[in-house]
DNA sequence: CTTGCGAGTGAACGAACGTTCACTATAGTG
DNA sequence: CACTATAGTGAACGTTCGTTCACTCGCAAG
């Protein structure tokens, strides 16, 4: 074997990160000994180090460390279906992430709905489907947006010409909508999200 | 005023969320100290436990807290929007979730894949999209599955009668495939998620 | 006025923490 | 062989942590 001591560091990272996950907070040196299968604080402290040069963990504080996304991020992310699909045996890290960093920019602002009605079906946005919704940002031409237009609530295609501002559904049986009285513009939709069983 | 005290609470929570969400990790009792803007740290100590009590946090072992989804989840989750869309001036606390305690259950066996092709599309599924996939649960007849027909990837409606397993498209454009040779199903979709800009 | 309660201050304490030092064992290299 | 690097042990150290105790202040109820 070239490598030896990949496996068991291999090992290590996983239960640190299962660790993380399950209980939302950094194992202390002491629960690590158990954690690594160590003897000596001294162990865990190098082995500390090396999964900060490598990215897994940071220093939030003297003495304290956080996870980083590499570590505790949830999801593995592959390439395209077509592209292939790695096998269960080969399970090589290609990279890591969470849902919520990857979907969510400004969490303080963001909102989930729950869509009903069938009036942005063409953009593939279904009825029972959520909506992640960030509030204040800038509107542009063509972004998806949760509007109350004459005091009802509704996503649309966002789309304004001069002054005039049309709010445009992805569905032929509804027509657009041109405010006549007031426009309240919710947030702009960030992303679609359509959960099974 | 019935709840003078409120108000402070609320915005303490608040900075307490905020220090997690950024710094993955619960702040210690001397930072608490600058966060919550008190001087003594049995002030803290005892917010502490009024936290615990209110489900904000838990004990994690002796002399540690960890975060709940109550408090780190950072998703607020809202009606449709039909049923209303509350102004930002009322910001009551509806319900807080974390799109990864959502959409996940299984994270070690959970993957992400970017699909191409428009096999799927009358399913609400277009290229580009993201697919959450799920290795190793019970496939059950209409379940999205990704799987390999005689070598080659795709996503498909999974249909099985008697001991035919057919691989349906949600495109009329295209065949169902019933498998010659082999089939190996690479996992459940869980969940689609398109993301904008 | 007194009593009681909630909220905060400030000091003190023991335990647990992260870190460091000295040392051992094994394997690879020239 | 000697030399070096890697991985781990075990003990010790000073710091910081969460907790506890005693006390103060303001306010509302009896």
């Amino acid at each position: 074997m070239i490598m030896p001591y990949a496996k068991p560091q291999q090992d290590r990272i996983q239960r640190l990160r299962a660790f993380c996950l399950e209980h939302k907070r950094m194992p202390a040196y002491s629960e690590m000994l158990n954690l690594f299968g160590y003897r000596s604080k001294n162990a865990v402290y190098r082995f500390m180090q090396k999964l900060e040069a490598a990215g897994y963990v940071r220093r939030a504080a003297p003495r304290k460390f956080a996870p980083t996304g590499r570590l505790t991020g949830s999801i593995r992310l592959l390439g395209t279906v077509q592209a292939g699909f790695p096998s269960p045996a080969e399970e090589e890290l290609v990279d890591v992430l969470s849902l919520d960093e990857f979907l969510v920019q400004r969490p303080e602002a963001t909102y989930m709905l729950t869509v009903s009605g069938d009036s942005m079906i063409d953009a593939g946005i279904h009825p029972g489907d959520i909506v992640l919704v960030e509030r204040g940002g800038l509107t542009r031409n063509g972004d998806i947006v949760v509007a109350q237009v004459d005091g009802e609530w509704t996503i649309k295609y966002f789309s304004k010409r001069g002054r005039i501002v049309r709010l445009e559904p992805a569905n032929k049986a509804y027509q657009p909508i041109v405010p006549r009285h007031s426009l309240v513009i919710g947030g702009i939709v960030k992303a679609v999200i359509r959960k099974y069983r």
